[in-house]
RNA sequence: GCUCGUAUAGUGUAGUGGCCCAUCAUGAAGGACUCUCAUUCCUUCGACCCGGGUUCAAAUCCCGGUACGAGCACCA
């Protein structure tokens, strides 16, 4: 009784993984490295990465750059992808296969589906096999000898077609009930004079290259993966390759399912409208802050331990879903506020000149709730304060850690520095310790920026600040910043 | 058209027949704390797609409907 209502409490994380127990557990995530990664790579990167922690396994991160034309690799990708899987999985992948570097190795198992007899090498158009595919019947190559089937694969290797002329499928069953099962191509010409590979060492090294579901089959039989978790866009690819491997009397690694996902900010996005955009110069690179690139993200301040635990509570359900940013905000939010220093900026500043009796300096904590982090000290000496425009309207104000004032005209006359009433408390600097800046954030797919004094800091690059009063920012490279979590309100612009 | 899949509060999510007049988070509203419009804390709001069936008992199993999504590429 007691054991039930434990097993019924909320599930924590991820849920286990089927058959992970007695053997080792090996994972893979594969993407095309046509661009950087971006915000849906995160999901395969975060989820395939955790179960490795959990089972102590094995993480290999595979790129699938098989296809030089309609979706082709993009060079400074694989760099940057690895980067960004050590940098959202906090480790490096315990191994890095790169498809394109095997193609002898899709070769050997391409031949022996040949002489096998579970697959031919077709010579009828695409359109052609369609009509066999939706009709359920044998195309007329269907029947080759195996002799034939090898004399027309050493013909494809030598050149001999043209892209489009030949494709090896495998020998499935045209009345299989799922049309896409039928015969499925596996292997295809690719012109690689014309669109050659970018890697120097493939280059144009092959005409006859491996499909995605022959070439993911194949790989993962090879590197021993034991679970495949991945989207269900690619579950038909699944039941492609568990009739693959039937063929090759592989046992097929367990497979599970997540759904698509939408941010409703971003709506749907990909790789390849990305590169047009990026390669037109709409965007200023691949970490342009408007981009859902993961070096977008974290170009923007989001922390990858957000990201992760982002991912790991929307799980691995098979829903389609579109989740706002606000949730990915306040799991930054978590994360960052603690160590985040605070630090004034002053919007569209107004001067003005301190009368009274003013100390020489005045102490601020770095940090509200964190002592250690010290205090910083700002000098008075030139009596001249900046205020926010939006705020002087308020007569009797109080800045923030200092005292009371009253304004008028250019005047903020001293008053008490004991809180004695209710009056709005504001931020504001003094003049000898700020200097002009820049605070950018994106609204509407465009980027916006509102003019104002930074308190003087050196903070480096990449350091993510709470501005008082305004919100979590990143110091940019330029020493300009950039707003965090992009909702600044319309008056306050 | 054929095939496959999914459906729990505004948004996500837990739940695999009784513990469920349903979990947790986020969101919204209100409040406490605070020399930030931050953080933290408290309160409130709000959901099992529809219709049948099986069962003593259904969010959970089955059937049908509806909605949404995906695949049927010589893309990944």
């Amino acid at each position: 009784m007691l054991q039930k209502r434990e097993v019924k409490a909320r599930r924590e994380g991820l849920p286990d993984l089927v058959d992970a127990e007695d053997r080792p557990v090996v994972l893979r995530f594969a993407p095309n490295p046509n661009g950087p990664l971006s915000f849906g790579h995160a999901r395969g990167l975060v989820i395939n990465s955790t179960y490795r922690e959990r089972y102590n396994g094995t993480f290999i991160l595979r790129f699938d750059d098989t296809d030089t034309k309609v979706k082709p690799p993009m060079l400074e990708a694989y760099k940057s992808i690895e980067e960004e899987t050590e940098w959202l999985t906090g480790r490096k992948p315990d191994r890095v296969v790169i498809a394109s570097d095997r193609i002898e190795e899709y070769y050997v198992h391409a031949n022996q589906m040949l002489e096998g007899g579970f697959g031919y090498v077709c010579r009828c158009s695409a359109e052609d096999f369609k009509v066999h595919r939706v009709g359920k019947t044998a195309c007329p190559c269907r029947d080759q000898s195996k002799e034939d089937n090898i004399v027309l694969w050493k013909s494809m290797l030598k050149g001999v077609f043209q892209p489009g002329d030949a494709v090896v499928r495998v020998k499935t069953d045209m009345t299989l009930k799922n049309p896409a099962l039928r015969d499925w191509p596996a292997l295809r010409l690719q012109d690689t004079k014309a669109h050659p590979h970018p890697r120097p060492t493939i280059g144009s090294n092959y005409v006859v290259w491996p499909l995605l579901d022959f070439q993911s089959a194949v790989e993962d039989h090879l590197q021993g993966v034991t679970h495949i978790i991945r989207g269900k866009d690619l579950m038909d690819s699944t039941r492609k390759q568990k009739l693959l491997y039937e063929h090759f009397g592989w046992t097929y690694p367990e497979t599970t399912y997540w759904g698509r996902v939408k941010v409703h900010e971003w709506g749907g996005f990909s790789t390849s409208q990305m590169r047009k955009d990026v390669e037109a110069e709409l965007y200023e690179g691949w970490s342009d802050p408007r981009l859902p690139t993961l070096q977008a993200l974290k170009m923007r301040g989001i922390d990858s331990k957000a990201l992760r635990s982002f991912w790991l509570e929307l799980g691995i359900t098979q829903k389609d879903i579109s989740v706002p940013l606000a949730t990915l905000y306040s799991h930054n939010t978590k994360v960052v506020d603690s160590t985040a220093p605070r630090l004034t900026f002053v919007r569209n500043p107004i001067s003005f000149s301190l009368e009274g009796d003013t100390p020489s300096e005045v102490s601020l904590p770095v940090h509200p709730n964190d002592a250690s982090m010290g205090m910083r000290t700002w000098s008075l000496r030139s009596k001249k304060i900046l205020l926010e425009g939006a705020d002087i309207e308020l007569m009797d104000l109080r800045l923030k850690e200092f005292a009371d004032v009253a304004l008028n005209d250019t005047v903020a006359s001293m008053g008490s520095t004991e809180r004695k009433d209710k009056r709005p408390i504001v931020h504001w600097l003094s003049s000898d310790q700020s200097r002009e800046s820049k605070l950018c954030y994106t609204k509407d797919n465009e980027i916006h920026h509102v003019n104002g004094h930074v308190e003087t800091h050196a903070y480096t690059a990449g350091t993510i600040v709470q501005l008082e009063r305004i919100g979590y920012a990143r110091v940019m490279e330029d020493d300009t910043l950039l707003l965090c979590h992009e909702e600044l309100g319309e008056e306050n612009v």
